[in-house]
DNA sequence: GTCTATAGTCCGATAGAC
DNA sequence: GTCTATCGGACTATAGAC
């Protein structure tokens, strides 16, 4: 994508929409009609990561407690991600450089907890117990994420294995 | 403050800064110098908050596992915030307006977050165990304070115990 | 305190696909 | 013809530079 080596190139603040708008091939006014805003560019606007998380919540077997269900929602959204290795840490190093960029993806990270509460709501999880599991749910994808992006000794799958675990350490009374 | 009236006659995007210089009696100029930017009035720009969690921390007694050391933090830090009830209604009532402002919101929580993992690395927790902690007692803090909001029947302190009992339970195995 | 660049919006015009 | 995608230019507000 044009934006994300102009970004590479000047950084995020020195490249402006016209920049990436002429590289691409594109007016201004084009940009703006496929992205809300510069930001939208390094983000997955069609939805997919959310749509796929909620279908693994649907799919998932009756019966699992709830944060086992997360565990697997986003396992199969890792694969998501996954398979681009390459995009996801020039992505991810562009964004660490920018507040604005931060501030973007922790609101794509609510808006997936949000969607996975209400997922697991229509699955027959009370309100509580939905909010602090798809809470957990992210916060172990988003730990596990960014083990799996500094050592790639273990799959992505493996790492949010490994933080859900972790936090079960954590949170259980001594 | 003259912003939170304004934003609440007219809305937030519709309000501008030269509005809110104005009914403050400053030039534009000047909003600048104290705020970063439009939607920081919103946000504690000192740090107290911040600054209150890290010093709860610091201040927790040896040996208190570290859930237990981000539940005393936020405690005390939700002590700073629940004076003033009907001020946070109004702010939360704006912010839940305005999506720009939500992303303002998670990062300044995502910093909360990231002071808190200092803190307990300081009291020597190990990393895994630090960063879930920290991430766990944010998350609770979060939804203890929207539940709060919602519903007064319990003091905020409570709402924030209660929430981290929710986790417990949930993140448990069956 | 002024001056300027950039993000982002609005309106209308144009060109190609079917 | 209609529908959709691109473009051009003017406009405002934020935010930073001088």
């Amino acid at each position: 994508m044009a934006a994300l080596e102009l970004f590479g190139e000047r950084g995020y603040e020195q490249t402006t929409v016209a920049a990436i708008a002429e590289r691409a091939g594109v007016t201004e006014r084009t940009f703006f009609r496929y992205f809300a805003d510069k930001r939208e560019v390094l983000f997955d606007s069609s939805g997919g990561l959310q749509h796929g998380v909620v279908a693994a919540i649907e799919a998932a077997p009756d019966g699992l407690p709830p944060i086992e269900v997360m565990a697997r929602a986003f396992a199969v959204a890792g694969d998501l991600i996954a398979g681009d290795r390459a995009f996801a840490e020039q992505r991810a190093a562009v964004i660490a450089s920018d507040a604005s960029l931060q501030e973007r993806e922790l609101l794509k990270l609510e808006r997936l907890r949000q969607a996975a509460v209400e997922a697991l709501r229509d699955r027959g999880v009370a309100l509580p117990a939905a909010e602090l599991a798809a809470g957990a749910g992210v916060a172990v994808f988003h730990v596990g994420f960014a083990r799996w992006l500094a050592d790639d000794d273990l799959t992505l799958a493996e790492r949010i294995r490994e933080a859900l675990d972790d936090l079960r350490h954590v949170v259980v009374e001594h």
